[in-house]
Formats: C-alpha cells, structure tokens, sequence
RNA sequence: GGGGUCUUAGCUCAGCUGGGAGAGCAUCUGCCUUACAAGCAGAGGGUCACAGGUUCGAGCCCUGUAGGCCCCACCA
C-alpha cells in the first residue's frame, strides 16, 4: 500500500508518535564500540528545581543538533543526560513548600528534612527531563544520572578525600560571604555587584589624651560597632602623627589604636578609614597583617548581636545604622553625609545583601590547579567557540581566589569530615570511622556543612561515565567532546569542570565550549518571572511544533549572542516545514509515474544534473559550517536550497516532464527528485528531526530512520560544472522575461513569443535545450533560437543577458519609453560594474600582487560585461 | 578602575581565513498557475557609527573618537 502524507503539516500529529519510535527502537543508546569513534557530548544537568525554559530549549537545540549529525556521521554518539540536585535552590524551594504545610524545617530536623527533599526530588525530578523530550532531544536517558546518585556521591567523596589529602582542601576561619537570608555562606561567584545608591558618612573619633579628633569616612556606619583600628596611609603627612595613639571608639567603650597601612588611598574619603575586620574582606586583611582582634557583631541573620550590640543588639543591620546615626549626631560626632554610588555584593539566588563574617568554612586552593586550567587553553587543547570567550576564561582564571566550598545547608553532599566528641580530632574519610584515632573516643560526628553544589558539578563529565572506577564507559567516551553551554555560567561551571577533570582525570573533560547566548524577549529584556515576559517553549511548541521552535532558535544567531525570541520567526519557520512537507507531498504524488529506481547519471537531464551538483555542494559546504559550530549559517543555506533551488525552480522545471505522458526522462526526474529530497532531508534532520523523519519514512522503505541514516558526503561523480553553469544562464534569462512581463503589466494568463538572439552557437544550444523552461516558468507561447534578428519586430521588447539577446514582440503592449528606461538602467549598472572591474585591470600593482585566480575571474567578468554592453547599447541605438 | 563585545535595509539580525552588501519580517505591484495563499512572480530600500592607517583591494585587519550592552574588580 502506497503511504502518504497528510494533506496538510501538522506537528501536534506526528511528533509524539515519533519520538516514542525513536525511544522504543532505543536509537539514542550509546554503546562502547571499538569499532566506532566515541563523540560524546555532558548535558549541562538541569535543576530538578527548573521547568524548561528558552534558555533550555536553545542549549539542548544546539547541543541536539550537533549529537545528531554526529550519528549520522558514523560515530557512536553520547549524550550524557541528568539532573543536578541543586543545593540551595532545591532546599528553598521545599522549606517553601514546608512552609505552606505549616511545617517548620527546624522541627523536621536534618533527617526528617532530607526525607522531604529527597520526596520533592522524587515528584519533581523528572519534570524537566520529560520537557525536553518534547524538544525532540535525543539524548541516552537510559543512562540518566543525579547529582547525588550513588555514583555521583562517591565521585565527590573521592575527589573531596584527594583534594584533602593533597593539601588543596583546608578547614579555615576566614570572612567569607554570608547571606542572611538563606544563613549560608557563599562563592565568590555567586556574588553580583549591583550598583546601589548609598551615603558617605563622616564621623569623628575622638583621640584620646588630646582634644583633637580623626575623621573618617565610611559608608556602613553600623559596622563600627567591630571596629579595631583606624588606618592612614604611611605616606600621608597630615596623619602620621597620630600613628600609635589611640582612639575612642564613639558609642561604645573601647579603644582602637590608629596604624598606617598602604591600602589606604590618601586621595579619597578623609584618607582615615576604620578597620572592621570582622566584616570586611579589606578590613580582614589589614587586620591580619597588624594583628588586630576580630570582633563579629551580627548574628547570622544581620541583626546586631547582644555580645558587642550594647543598645542596638537586637535590631536589623539597616536600623542599627539608622539609630547609630542618630546618636552619633547627638553626640555632635557626625560631621556630613554624602550622597554615595557604590556596588554592593548581593546573593545572586535571593539578591539579599551579602553580609562578610567571619566562620570557620572549607576551601579549595586554587593556585596549583588554576595553572593547568591556563595552560590547557594556550596550549590548544580546549577552545571557546567563539574564541574571545577564552580571554574571559583566562582573566577568571588569573584573579582567581580560594573557593568556599562548605555550604550551612542540608540537602547536598555532608562532608566527609568527622570529629571526635571527645577531643575534637578531625579525620576526613570516606566512612565514618567510628573511632578517635587519636584519643580512642569511640563517638565521631559528622560535620554538619554540605558541599557547593557546583563541588559535584565540576566531576560530571566523568562521575557520570563510572569514575572513579576504570569502567569500560569510561575509558571510551571519556575524554568527551564539546561542551555547549551559556555565557554565564562559565565561571560557575566551565571553568572548575576543567580543572577537575585536569586534576582528577589527568586529561582536560572536552576539547571544544560551543557558547551561546541568552534568549531574551522581543524588546530585548531578559526572560524572568518577576518580569513575567518568559516565553513557555511547551507553548510554542503546542502552536508550531518543536521543529519551528528549534529553526527558530538556531536561524540566523551567531554563537555567543544573545537573541531575541518573536513569534514571527516561529511562524517563518514553520513556514519552512510546511514548504518542505507540500514540496515533499508534490513529489511523492507523482512517484508512481515511472519507477524512480537508480538511474544511469548519463540520462540525466542538464536540469537533474544542475539540482543533484547544487545539493552536492550543498552537502559539503554544510558539513564543513557544522564542523566549525556555523550552526545558523548551515541551516541559512540548507534553507535556501530547499525552498529557491529545489522548490522555486527545479519542482517547477520538472513539471512538464512529470505532465507529459510522452516524456522519456519521468525516471530521472522522479529519481532526482527523491534523491535531492533525499538528501536535503537527511542534512536538515539534526535541526528540525520530526518533519524530516516523517517524510523519509514515508518517502521510501529501504531504511526505517533517517536518524540512524548515513551523512552525505559529497562524491565526485554529481559534480556537474557545465550543467550548473547552463542551468544558471537559463534561470537568468527566465527572470528577465518575467521582469519585462511584470514591468509592463502583461498579465499571466497572456503568453507571448520569445526569441533568443545569440551569435554563439554554444550558447544557442543550451537555450535550444532550455527552451521548455520558457513556456512553463516564463509564459513564452513559442521560443524561437536564433543566430540574428531575422523575424523580429523592431519594436520588440528585449533584455541583455549574458552573450545573448531576449526579444519579445508585444504588438499591442509597446512602451518605448519604458524599455528605453529599463535599458539605460541596465547600461548604468554595466557601465559601474565594468568601472570597478577596469579599475582593478588596469592597477599594475593589482596585477602584479593579486593572486592569479582573482586576476582571471576578474578578466572573464571584464569580457561578460563588455559583451552585454554592446548589445544594450545597440539596442539603445535601435530605439532612438 | 580593568577586560570583553556591539554599532550593517523601516525592525530583528547573518556576513566563514580581506576580493562585486544578505536573510527573515515589514513595504509596494501583480497573481487562488492542478505541492503549498503557511503560497507564487516582480520591485523599492544600506557613504556597513565616525576619523585616520595598513593593503593592489577593508563591513571584515590596526589606532583613535562617540554611543550601547555585558563581565570582572577590595577605593572604605
């Protein structure tokens, strides 16, 4: 029975259905094959938090499509799925959801809480995955992973327990970034600076012993509750006579000593500033190089503590300030306010103020392993697409600082430090050791902090093939291939994947980070809820298909930009697909006229050859945009072949041929015309895999996907130069007949004689053999090819094409005045284009320089233009 | 303060190692031509931000200027 397509394209109809055949027929398992080359491509893992959004869709469209034509290329392609458990966010949102139960997190305790989490993980964990799905995603869910699977956790045991042991993971008392909010520390790069409009407050100090006082400058009045020092620059004369006395520490009754120190700028501010070490990365700093005290005043919800709060414990950082102002103006000690802009470090996740304290925190040193991360880049051995990414990455790279890994929450990875009750000794393991090797206590307890939750990140193109066993996985897909990921989370994740991978693994995790950008509205705002101008993909995809959705995505976007998202551009792209799926129905209408089996290439038409070389090319050209990651120039130009070349003008070359009973050559035109879908088919699957596997499957019966199908390569024998060239003079004049008939109004239905003037007898051959196309693309009732104007009126209307004359005699339509017109254009191009080309001919320095292949093709345009100049200024003559 | 990036048609953007300016949408004019009006045919529209430089040749490379965006950063 012969199969068919439904008369009209409708994604909601076949994407479900197919994409069950493919998780069914288990085409996108990954298998160790020795006899294959290994591409393998980490999903960047999705937070069991998250529900897809664009900027989803775009990175697993991108990293989908580069999956797929690696398949099809032969290799034994892997995309490595999973979801990342997402510490911090995770928690927050099940304390929400805890909350609206009426359920306190402190009440559950660590375990009770856990048992929530790994619920809420357990309802909403798959969510996403089965999202992307929808997006067509064909990666191997069989081997779908968690962060904090079994495998994973021992991963970061492992690599916890050698970092320690190397020396690269220390336990310190440090200031670390505190978010009052979510009461944990966090990394340096989950702090945004965000601009703010602040106050400069200057307030004396009073000396002691003397009447004099020190002004400071400072913009968290609040803070100098902790204070411990006030410090000058050495090099400030107008202070270096204080150095060493002491001050009287305003609303409190303490004393701090004034030291010099050349962090401080003499040329802002007062030149005097106040020490807090306790809260303030600089601060601690200096107090660390002049041994000053360190005195926390928060609690770790910012608000003041009773230890050194005096009058303000109890009260929020911003009223203590409000009320220490206050004071300090009664007390006459606030000399002036200034209106101040400064950044202040804020929580990324929660944009709470990010407090500095000072707690007993882990890290990891990054000196040692930031270098190979360095190296791996200059040495070539991993590149950015595009390149100047790889100058953020090494800038990071440069000013790196130690990373807080330690986190004061409950759902991530504990870790593996326990300490004895008794006498407090630290062992760091992958157990429990139960007991104190030191004093022989027989009660160690775990320590309460879980780990970052890019700690398990940074392991998985590797924990999640196996390692830190030597498994068979692992030593075939691994090292990986290409990372595809957004620019903003390079720092986060990027960078401290490769540095793992260096350290642990001994090879850099993949050799190629494909960056793309973020989707942001139509106006060009970023995507965000509070916003509320998020595009649903599952939205658009319900309207248009995921195949539109994902030509959308990827159409005309260079790698590394952002883009903006218009429903114009889905429609665009559906559009696409219903062309490809009409095209398609066109030609499967027709297939039983004559038996589209292999032909002989000799029997091929010139039309037949011209299309089978176009797509020829094609297919290398194609191929070659997608090596280098020119994903939306690939697709641009698999786009116009399909729709120009294919549709616009070899569907309607062949008609007559398919219409004619008579005609001896429906075989090679049908074979062509399947052969060219064929391919164009098969080069357009990884971009858009539903439509294109529905047509082929429907098209032929040879092979059951075309996802599993072969690459094309481009072959030597559907390399038609000549034919392409012939074909390409014909669509020329074949447009300029339509330009006269549209300019001067002839309606379609009106057809008209056309003779084609040429002295070439070359060229009077290919328009001999062209002359059909005149009738069915042109409207010419006859086509006469002549060597003179013999027959032609004088008043026929013409066109100059390349070495040949189009006359059309129109009796009753003649304007004079208009085609004088269209020919004087025409001149005037000519004589501009001829200009430019003498130009650089008649440059000795071009001659001499240029290479020799532009000098020829620079000639040969020369002569072209030349010889359609003649013949337009003849006609010129002709009718004036 | 440092670094990056952008400025191309009315709008949104492509433009690969320098060699005659492109797409989609929008606009205008004809067409329901037996695959497709989600379509076909034709047309208009750009001193490629500005100023220099390198080169036989610059949208592309170099320098500077103006404006936009992003990232990093401890001037309290």
């Amino acid at each position: 029975m012969k199969k068919e397509l439904e008369k009209t394209y409708t994604p909601q109809n076949i994407e479900d259905r197919l994409y069950q055949k493919w998780l069914d027929k288990k085409y996108f398992a990954a298998h160790v094959n020795p006899d294959k080359k290994p591409f393998t491509i980490v999903m960047p893992p999705p937070n069991i938090t998250g529900q897809l959004h664009m900027g989803h869709a775009l990175d697993n469209t991108l990293q989908d499509i580069l999956i797929r034509y690696k398949r099809m290329q032969g290799y034994e392609a892997l995309w490595q799925p999973g979801t990342d458990h997402a510490a911090i966010a995770t928690e927050v949102k099940v304390i929400d959801k805890l909350k609206s139960e009426g359920i306190d997190k402190n009440e559950l305790g660590r375990e009770g809480f856990l048992e929530k989490a790994w619920e809420w993980r357990e309802e909403y964990g798959g969510r996403i995955i089965n999202q992307l799905k929808k997006m067509g995603s064909s990666a191997d869910w069989d081997r779908e992973r968690f962060t904090m699977d079994e495998g994973c956790s021992k991963a970061v045991k492992e690599v916890f327990i050698r970092l320690y042991k190397k020396g690269y993971i220390y336990k310190g008392s440090r200031i670390i970034n505190w978010c009052p909010v979510c009461k944990t520390s966090i990394s340096d790069a989950e702090v945004e600076h965000v601009e703010q409009a602040g106050h400069f407050w200057h307030i004396k100090y009073p000396i002691v012993g003397e009447d004099g006082y020190v002004e400071i400058a400072t913009t968290r009045p609040e803070t100098m509750l902790g204070d411990t020092a006030v410090a000058v620059n050495p090099e400030d004369e107008r202070y270096t006579h204080l150095v060493g006395k002491m001050l009287k520490l305003p609303l409190t009754d303490r004393e701090s000593p004034v030291i010099a120190d050349a962090y401080v700028d003499k040329d802002f501010g007062t030149g005097c500033v106040k020490i807090t070490p306790a809260h303030d990365p600089n601060d601690f700093e200096v107090g660390k190089r002049h041994n000053l005290p360190e005195i926390n005043i928060m609690n770790d919800d910012a608000t003041i503590n009773a230890e050194y709060g005096g009058k303000y414990a109890g009260m929020d950082r911003y009223e203590a300030r409000k009320a220490i102002v206050k004071d300090l103006e009664e007390l006459g000690l606030l000399v002036k306010v200034e209106d101040h802009v400064h950044s202040v470090g804020t929580h990324d996740r929660c944009k709470t103020t990010v407090e500095p304290l000072i707690k007993p925190q882990w890290f990891v040193r990054m000196d040692e392993m930031a270098k190979p991360a360095m190296d791996a880049l200059k040495t070539g051995q991993l590149k950015f697409v595009p390149e100047s990414f790889g100058k953020t990455y090494l800038h990071w790279l440069e000013n790196i600082r130690d990373w807080c890994i330690s986190r004061q929450l409950w759902w991530g990875h504990r870790i593996p430090a326990y300490y004895c009750e008794n006498c407090g000794e630290m062992v760091v393991a992958e157990e429990n050791p139960g007991v104190c090797p030191k004093c022989g206590h027989t009660h160690m307890v775990q320590d309460e902090d879980t780990l970052d939750t890019w700690f398990s990140s940074a392991l998985w193109p590797f924990s999640t093939l196996g390692w830190p066993e030597e498994t068979e996985d692992y030593k075939y897909f691994y090292p990986t291939d290409v990372l595809v990921t957004g620019y903003d989370i390079i720092f986060f994740w990027v960078i401290r994947m490769v540095f793992s991978g260096i350290e642990q693994t001994g090879k850099v995790p993949f050799h190629t980070v494909f960056i793309h950008g973020l989707v942001r509205d139509s106006q060009g705002r970023k995507m965000s809820k509070s916003l509320g101008n998020g595009i649903d993909p599952l939205e658009v995809i319900d309207k248009y298909g995921a195949d539109a959705l994902r030509m959308t995505l990827v159409t005309g976007n260079a790698p590394g930009n952002d883009m903006r998202f218009y429903w114009e551009r889905v429609e665009a792209s559906r559009n696409f697909a219903n062309k490809i799926w009409n095209a398609s129905r066109f030609i499967m209408m027709n297939l039983d006229k004559a038996p589209a089996v292999e032909e002989d290439l000799s029997r091929l038409t010139d039309a037949d050859k011209w299309i089978l070389s176009k797509c020829n090319t094609l297919a290398r050209e194609v191929t070659e945009n997608l090596d280098k990651f020119e994903l939306g120039i690939a697709l641009q130009k698999i786009n116009d072949f399909i729709w120009e070349e294919f549709c616009d003008w070899y569907i309607e070359m062949v008609k007559p041929r398919l219409y004619n009973d008579a005609d001896e050559t429906k075989a090679a035109a049908l074979w062509t015309l399947k052969t060219v879908l064929i391919q164009s088919l098969k080069l357009l699957h990884p971009y858009m895999p539903f439509i294109t596997e529905e047509i082929f499957c429907t098209l032929q019966e040879e092979e059951e996907s075309i996802m599993i199908s072969s690459w094309p390569v481009y072959r030597e024998d559907w390399n038609f130069p000549v034919q392409e060239d012939e074909v390409e003079r014909i669509k020329e004049a074949v447009r300029a007949i339509r330009n006269i008939r549209s300019s001067m109004n002839v309606p379609p239905s009106k057809k008209t004689q056309v003779f084609v003037v040429s002295d070439s007898a070359q060229v009077r051959d290919i328009f001999e053999r062209g002359r059909v196309f005149f009738a069915s693309l042109a409207g010419a009732s006859e086509v006469l090819v002549q060597e003179d104007k013999a027959g032609i009126a004088d008043d026929a209307v013409s066109a100059v094409v390349h070495q040949a004359v189009i006359y059309m005699p129109f009796a009753d339509l003649v304007d004079v005045e208009k085609e004088i017109e269209r020919l004087k254009k025409e001149e005037e191009r000519l004589a501009k284009e001829l200009a430019r080309v003498d130009g650089m001919l008649s440059n000795e320095k071009f001659l001499s320089r240029a290479p020799e292949a532009k000098i020829a093709e620079e000639k040969a345009k020369k002569e072209k233009y030349a010889q359609m100049m003649d013949q337009v200024k003849e006609r010129l003559a002709q009718l004036s």
